[in-house]
DNA sequence: ACCTGAACACCGTTCAAGT
DNA sequence: ACCTGAACACCGTTCAAGT
């Protein structure tokens, strides 16, 4: 995304847009608060809440992988708008809905939008890269050029083939589960 | 970072850099890969596994944090170099000390993995951000202005306070230690 | 073998001028 | 009120020319 391209394809000068946002920030931030109210309104209020929380999870990475250049920096990036509150709103209500205390509503809260934002938004920069790079974007980060030493790396080496099948939206998604395995633990704990 | 000022810091021209790596990219690994080999070689091989984990866990989002060009981009980028490696067979030893079968060593290690140079990654970058951001780089990523409606976002409302007290760092460290937590507990069912 | 510096094709952003 | 287009200060990168 360029302000020159967007210009070309709206139709329009480049600079027009500075008429709408004052700058490259706030557009972006605009674009993703939609993004964010959309997902947050796609979900089902009537769902219990560890399935209203993998919906959840599960529609974000998708709609962050499906718009790289906003996803990209959707990890690092405060809004401030309705998108974003609402995104809040549905997982902290979700958290006490499970049964959690106060505190620890807070502290799932911050481990599980810690990690959904930002290994999405990682999938999502991932996928914004040049073709130069010499794995498919569904493939994890690790380099598998390397894995052929079985004197130096003797584990990594007899897990090779594990580790070369392992894929970005399975990681992402076992990974969140595991996760409401231990928020799921804790609530009937308390 | 950009090539005119890393000349200028090193007295040589900008584009003398390209005698030496063959462009930005390659740079930039090259950095990443000699700070995760700096980080690996840190942790010593005689702690418990847990431990063993949890220093690299630490140094690593230390280093990331404290180089936030190169540790911006360490979310999604793969080296395929010596440190990366090194990081890897870490990683997955330590897994493997923990008890775990062969799957789940892969699976726990994406999942650290993953979180790790997501978390750490996105906290760099969002240092890295210009200083028109409102709050302090050590915040969370949530915005504070709109937690004051009590009507809209009523659960949100209520726990302000503690939402406003969390910390970036302090997230990741707690966040890695429920992963290990759930790492231990498979283990000694196992 | 390594460095230089002009040049190219891009960026985001500003601002006076248009309608 | 909104759009235009020239201009500014940057980028990464290439390449012929230097030593």
């Amino acid at each position: 995304m360029s302000f020159r391209a967007l210009g070309r394809e709206l139709g329009a000068d480049p600079t027009a847009v500075y008429r709408h946002f004052r700058d490259r920030n706030e557009l972006v931030e605009a674009c993703l608060d939609r993004l964010l109210g959309q997902i947050a309104g796609s979900i089902s209020t009537e769902l219990p809440w560890r399935e209203r929380l993998r919906a959840t999870a599960d529609t974000y990475f998708e709609v962050i992988v499906a718009h790289p250049v906003i996803g990209a920096e959707a990890g690092h990036r405060t809004t401030g708008g309705p998108g974003e509150l609402a995104m809040l709103e549905l997982l902290l209500v979700s958290l006490a809905d499970a049964g959690l205390s106060r505190e620890r509503v807070v502290r799932y809260y911050s481990l599980l939008a810690g990690y959904a934002a930002s290994v999405a938004a990682a999938a999502a920069a991932y996928r914004l890269q040049d073709d130069r790079i010499q794995l498919p974007a569904d493939r994890i980060w690790v380099g598998t050029q390397g894995l052929m030493d079985p004197v130096r790396y003797p584990t990594a080496f007899g897990l090779r083939d594990e580790l070369a099948a392992l894929r970005t939206d399975e990681v992402f998604l076992s990974g969140f589960e595991l996760l409401l395995d231990t928020v799921e633990t804790t609530a009937v704990r308390e």
